[in-house]
DNA sequence: GAGCACTGC
């Protein structure tokens, strides 16, 4: 403890020493002693993620364990890491350490370990007791990532089992969950009942104007750029200095507006300057996550001297990244989410409105250095009729099969009553639990499966780990390993903006499949990897083949977790083992079927494809596949994953045998979500086993069951969903293209 | 003949 400075003692210059918490030093360490539960609430810039843990450090938190501090990203947990290793006056790794993948800066020493909330869910899968903490503090519950809301259900159940039983380890665990104002009577309510603690912030205020450029009419059209072009430039004209920052919602739209702001600058009588981007007195910069990292470097810099900047923004603004200087906000009112449509099965992205409290958070952005404004292009209308109070939370709209999994290895029997602070739609859960089914994770009655606890492990989706795992048992994990990584990362195809590069950049992807036998893209993703791992300089090489470096180094790194992974669990005796003789390209495809059979489609009219998982969605190849414009040819294929955008389309396809997935394709219809609500209690009788057992010793032949499933989704028409209304419409668009319908 | 918001293990 020598090292110990004074508790406000600060290594650098900010202007930190009155931060409203520091007169709260005491009462907060007495509220963390007296309760098991505590909720700790304050805005940014109140200083809890970085004092707490210190205060509870130095007044003995940690004598018996860590304080552990989980965060949503990783760039906050490493960069809160050695803002607090620094004012305690440590270096980095030692007392003070962190954990985010591929990077766990710890030692033996580490009494306060910052890490993302991934990290410590995959902790308690080793760990379930999480013997090594004292206190488990959650930060940023208010964003409701989905790691974080099962960490928050699994232990408030923890916690509350081992009051009950007086287990004397556990019961000295505590927990503290950190969040913006918004919720707390909630989040108390959830815990307990549990005090609640305020920290006053420490931000400054933001005046607030809507500009009733667009209303409860102009939901469903993207008409906002030029709107909110137009206001950037009067606040550029008509306000004092300051920078501004604007939130669009995706890429071509930033460079649209980025244009624009271009053009009618200098249509206003600006003077256009050629060497930069910029019109007198204006620097317009893009900024969202898949631009170069060189390119976002300047971002953050100063603008020169009477010159003020204007960044154009994804949502990547909103937490990810702080930009210092920023006076005003002009906020379109859109946000482009990724969310499952568990009726059909699908992901889809969409450009929808943002709720009330993201409008907030976008808000506050002009006040981090001093008093600021926000303008929203959108009505007070829009933002009373069209705008939901909160963002739905992550847990009620993504798939939740790897995370029902996990609850499943850490012995939640029921997964539909576990503690979510919003629970999921028990149909959606039952649909989780059905594909954990279908591939062997769970058995009939509920219980993990060996095969489940290894595919637990891999921080992949249980499909892939299936298909990982079966190439594994037949001792071809070589083939599947890159595959697996290549699928886990972004795009790594470079799709430039300039037509006659983008032909360059084609033709030399196209050279990629050719070589890999050119109608099967994962096969391509193989040949991508192996070629450019072999390569002398891979980075060169991927410039050459306009390839991503970027993703191409994470692609690595995976392939290596995966590995050691595998290694690891290999020893096991209990891994499964197999044989099977064949070529190669048809052991990968052999290796996917086992864990992609419910992404199998097989050719209908025209070019389409029609799925067999029940749904029969009418499916398009996408352009970017090395089987686009091959359909001819085609009968059954498989893919791994799904867009839909002015059509549903699949990506990344192999064309497979019918004869391969025979026998797997009735798996699909084995069970309805509708019959698992006492296999997701592990509640399921031997009444129930029986009957069950009875209706499979008479069910059908594999050739006949496939056909029903064919004829029931051909059948399939009286969908109420929005989407399932979009794809007909898509469909009846494309059919009268066709000609198919007068 | 299309296009990928943002996180995370």
């Amino acid at each position: 403890m020598s090292k110990r400075g004074h508790p406000n003692r600060k290594l650098d210059s900010h202007n930190d020493d009155d931060l409203p918490i520091f007169r709260q030093r005491e009462k907060l360490i007495q509220a963390v002693r007296d309760n098991s539960f505590l909720v700790v609430t304050g805005e940014t810039g109140s200083g809890k993620t970085t004092q707490l843990p210190q205060y509870l450090y130095q007044s003995g938190f940690c004598r018996h364990g860590k304080i552990g501090i989980t965060q949503p990203r990783r760039v906050a947990a490493i960069t809160v890491a050695q803002r607090v290793s620094q004012e305690l006056g440590y270096d980095l790794g030692r007392q003070v350490g962190y954990q985010v993948r591929f990077d766990d800066c710890t030692s033996q020493d580490t009494v306060i370990k910052y890490m993302t909330d991934g990290c410590l869910l995959r902790e308690i899968l080793a760990d379930p007791d999480l013997k090594q903490y004292s206190i488990i503090i959650l930060d940023e519950v208010h964003e409701r990532s989905l790691n974080t809301d099962i960490l928050l259900g699994l232990l408030k159940r923890k916690l509350l089992q081992s009051r009950e039983s007086l287990s004397s380890r556990s019961k000295s665990l505590k927990l503290v969950v950190m969040s913006a104002t918004l919720e707390t009577g909630k989040l108390s309510a959830f815990l307990a009942d549990c005090p609640v603690f305020s920290i006053p912030g420490r931000t400054f205020s933001v005046t607030e104007r809507f500009c009733n450029l667009i209303g409860p009419k102009d939901v469903e059209s993207s008409v906002y750029v030029k709107e909110v072009v137009k206001v950037a430039l009067d606040v550029h004209t008509c306000e004092p200095a300051g920078d501004i920052l604007v939130f669009l919602t995706g890429q071509s739209e930033i460079e649209k507006a980025c244009d624009m702001l271009y053009d009618k600058a200098e249509s206003i009588d600006y003077r256009y300057d050629v060497h930069d981007h910029s019109v007198e007195g204006l620097l317009i910069l893009p900024l969202y996550g898949s631009m170069p990292t060189d390119q976002q470097r300047m971002i953050f810099q100063p603008p020169p001297a009477g010159v003020r900047k204007c960044v154009v923004a994804t949502n990547i603004a909103a937490t990810s990244l702080t930009i210092r200087g920023i006076k005003y906000v002009v906020d379109s009112g859109f946000v482009k989410q990724l969310n499952h449509n568990f009726r059909v099965g699908l992901d889809t992205l969409e450009v929808v409105p943002i709720s009330k409290s993201e409008a907030q958070q976008r808000a506050g952005r002009a006040g981090r250095t001093s008093s600021g404004k926000c303008f929203r292009i959108y009505s007070r209308e829009f933002w009373e009729k069209c705008m939901p109070d909160y963002t739905i939370p992550e847990v009620q709209r993504t798939s939740l099969t790897a995370v029902i999994l996990t609850l499943k290895c850490l012995g939640v029997h029921d997964v539909i009553r576990f503690p979510y602070l919003d629970s999921p739609e028990e149909k959606y859960i039952l649909v989780a639990l059905k594909q954990l089914y279908q591939c062997d994770a769970i058995d009939r009655r509920g219980h993990v499966t060996t095969l489940g606890r290894l595919m637990a492990e891999f921080p992949l989706p249980p499909g892939l780990t299936r298909a990982l795992l079966k190439a594994a048992s037949l001792g071809c994990e070589d083939i599947l390993l890159p595959v697996a990584a290549m699928l886990s990362v972004e795009n790594i195809f470079i799709r430039p903006g300039r037509p006659e590069k983008q032909q360059e950049s084609e033709q030399k992807h196209r050279q990629l499949a050719t070589q890999a036998g050119g109608c099967n893209d994962f096969a391509v993703l193989l040949n991508v990897f192996e070629k450019c791992k072999a390569s002398d300089t891979p980075s060169a090489w991927c410039r050459d083949h306009w390839i991503h470096w970027r993703a191409m180094k994470s692609a690595f790194s995976v392939e290596k977790q995966l590995r050691d992974i595998l290694i690891r669990l290999k020893q096991h005796p209990d891994f499964p083992v197999e044989k099977f003789d064949g070529s190669r390209s048809e052991l990968l495809r052999r290796c996917l079927c086992s864990g992609y059979f419910a992404n199998v489609a097989r050719r209908s009219v025209g070019r389409t494809f029609c799925t067999m998982d029940g749904h029969g969605s009418v499916v398009h190849i996408h352009p970017s596949s090395a089987l686009f414009e091959q359909e001819a040819q085609l009968d059954w294929i498989l893919f791994h994953d799904v867009l839909v955008t002015s059509r549903v389309y699949v990506r990344t396809i192999c064309p497979i045998r019918y004869e391969w997935v025979k026998d797997l394709l009735p798996k699909l219809h084995e069970v309805e979500p509708h019959e698992l609500s006492s296999v997701a209690r592990e509640e399921v009788t031997d009444e129930e086993m029986a009957k069950w057992e009875t209706k499979e010793a008479t069910k059908r032949r594999p050739e006949e069951a496939a056909e029903e499933a064919l004829k029931k989704l051909q059948r399939r028409n009286s969908n109420d969903s929005v989407l399932a209304a979009r794809l007909r419409y898509l469909q009846r668009k494309q059919e009268r293209k066709l000609g198919k319908v007068p």
